[in-house]
This record gives C-alpha cells, structure tokens and sequence, in this order.
DNA sequence: AAAGGAACCTGTTGGC
DNA sequence: TGCCAACAGGTTCCTT
C-alpha cells in the first residue's frame, strides 16, 4: 500500500483518534514482523497517553507521555483499521456512519492483525499480511537518530527540497533516474507509483542516467515531485489492492494515474495526430516502470 | 563505493 | 474449473 501520501493519510487519520487518549489496552499476536518487537512493548504501551504524531519518509511515529515514540512502518501491506469501540464514541473518521461504524464493535478478528490498541472510545489494528512492516520504540527526543531514519535524504515536501538540493544528490550517479528516486537516502518516500507519476509529469524518461538530471531537468523534476505527492495527498492515496485509510474509506488517487499500471494504454497528454503509441511497460532493478516514450527523454 | 539482485512473506491474478 | 507462475505500494543484505 503505502507510500508518503498514503502513510500521511493513515497518520492523519490515527491523529485524529488517537491524539490525546490514553492506551487502556495494548495486545501484540506475534513477536516480530519485519524484525523482533522491542522487549516489553506491550507493556510499554499500556497507560501511555498518546501526545501526538509525526511522519518522516514512510515511517510514523506516534508520541508517547512516557518519553518514546512507537515507530511504525506499514511495508507492503500494512494497514490500520479503526473502529469505534461503542456507538456513543465520537466518530470524527466517519461522521455519516461510514465502514467503521458499519463492521461494529463485535466483528470477527480480521487475519493478520498483529497488534490492537484500545483507548477508551477506538479500537485500532494494525493489519499486515505480508509481514513487511516493522515496530519500534525509540526516545523521543533522538527519533532521528533511530537506524531507520538515520540515513534517510529530504522530505520532498518540504521547503528545503529544491532543484540545487536533488542536483547535488544525483550528480555523478550512473544509475537510472527511476532507481535513484526510490533510493530513501536520495530524497524520502517516494516509492514504484510516484516515481513513475513524477518522471512523468516531468517528461523524463526513467531509464534516464541520474547523473544527467542535475540543471534544467532537476528544475522540472522537483515541483513535479512535490506537486504529484501533493495531488495524492488530497485524494486520501492511491487505493490498489487494500484499503488505505484508517477509516476503511479508500483514497482514489488511483483514478488519476497517468502512467502507473496503464501499458499499453494511450497517455493522454501526447497532442493528437501521430496519436500516441502508448505507455510502456519496463522493468528496471525487478520493478515495473511505466512511462510514455514519446512525451519522456 | 556503488549498483544490482535476492531475500523476506502472503494473497491475487492471469494464462494454460 | 484447477493449477501454477508471475506479480504486488518496501527495505535490507549480500554479491559483484
């Protein structure tokens, strides 16, 4: 599921449940995802009242009056699903009575729920089928300093993310442009969907040398990166295979893909006549890329 | 050092 | 209909 947009959209949505409860109930099914859970974390988590929530690249980390942060990464198909725990609970993800108000608090345990917490009026699980995902604690005060986030590049929607910043990362880089914007230490969360939307709005190609992007082409590339990121956000994400909101409500960037998952497909930017050939289809280090060749060198 | 591929998992889909 | 291979929104680790 999730890249930033669709990260951000959880977060914002366990922000608003969450932010200022306490965790009466804290229950881990299994031991590990990804990696082990830190000892005692179930322990750690009960009675901790929740302060708030940050994202940084695709991880979120919820904030904790004990001095810790939980650090949750959703990998491929992590999801959180909140439900209100009785009717009377404020609704504030479905005021109409929307997906979450509709499987009731009595529903069966959903598979793969490997972790549940419970305040007093939400109940949240955090589902992952694939196991991708990971759990932590980490102080803070030093969130930054965790392994995961240590290396991490620029958050691209922020101001700091500019044509001469992303110039200087990809200078000299002989790998394709399409490999060296999943590279989180390059600049942070864009994963296979937007890279693919961003490449193209910018008109260049993914098979493109990195090291050819710094000047003109990096100048085009950063707004398209921030603007594409953005889009999404306001849809909610992109909605492919499993739900993306914490809700149950699905985003629906998906229905303005240009190039992601459409080969063969027109592009429907190209001006009429010779009419478009159509969008390709490449696999570049194991995954798909999807470009239009007439509109992107 | 940098680049590419395998590995980690389960579920879904498409071709035969 | 059934089976099996290929593929899926990510990241780390291990070779070259």
């Amino acid at each position: 599921m999730p890249e930033l947009p669709e990260v951000e959209t959880v977060m914002r949505g366990l922000a608003a449940v969450l932010t200022g409860s306490v965790i009466e109930r804290a229950e881990l099914r299994r031991a590990d995802l990804r990696w082990p859970f830190p000892a005692g974390l179930a322990t750690r988590l009960t009675g901790a009242r929740v302060l708030g929530f940050r994202r940084r690249a695709k991880y979120m980390l919820m904030r904790l009056d004990g001095g810790d942060s939980l650090l949750i990464h959703l990998g491929m198909s992590g999801r959180m699903v909140a439900r209100a725990r009785n009717s009377d609970a404020p609704s504030r993800l479905a005021p109409q009575g929307g997906a979450s108000d509709a499987r009731g608090h009595n529903a069966p345990p959903e598979l793969h729920e490997h972790m549940v917490l419970e305040t007093a009026d939400w109940r949240v699980g955090f589902v992952d089928p694939r196991r991708f995902g990971a759990l932590d604690l980490v102080p803070t005060a030093a969130e930054d300093a965790h392994r995961f986030l240590a290396g991490l590049g620029p958050e691209p929607l922020e101001d700091s993310f500019t044509p001469a910043v992303l110039s200087a990362a990809l200078a000299g880089k002989r790998t394709p442009i399409k490999a060296a914007l999943l590279d989180q230490r390059i600049v942070a969360g864009l994963g296979n969907i937007y890279v693919s939307e961003a490449l193209f709005r910018a008109g260049i190609s993914p098979r493109r040398l990195a090291g050819t992007i710094p000047g003109a082409r990096a100048t085009r590339l950063v707004p398209a990166i921030k603007a594409v990121l953005e889009d999404s956000i306001a849809a909610g994400g992109s909605s492919l295979r499993d739900y993306v909101r914490s809700d149950g409500e699905l985003g629906f960037f998906q229905d303005h893909f240009d190039v992601y998952d459409r080969q063969d497909k027109p592009c429907a930017t190209c001006p009429g006549v010779p009419p478009c050939q159509g969008i390709l289809r490449v696999v570049q280090s194991g995954r798909a890329s999807f470009y239009c060749p007439r509109r992107q060198k």
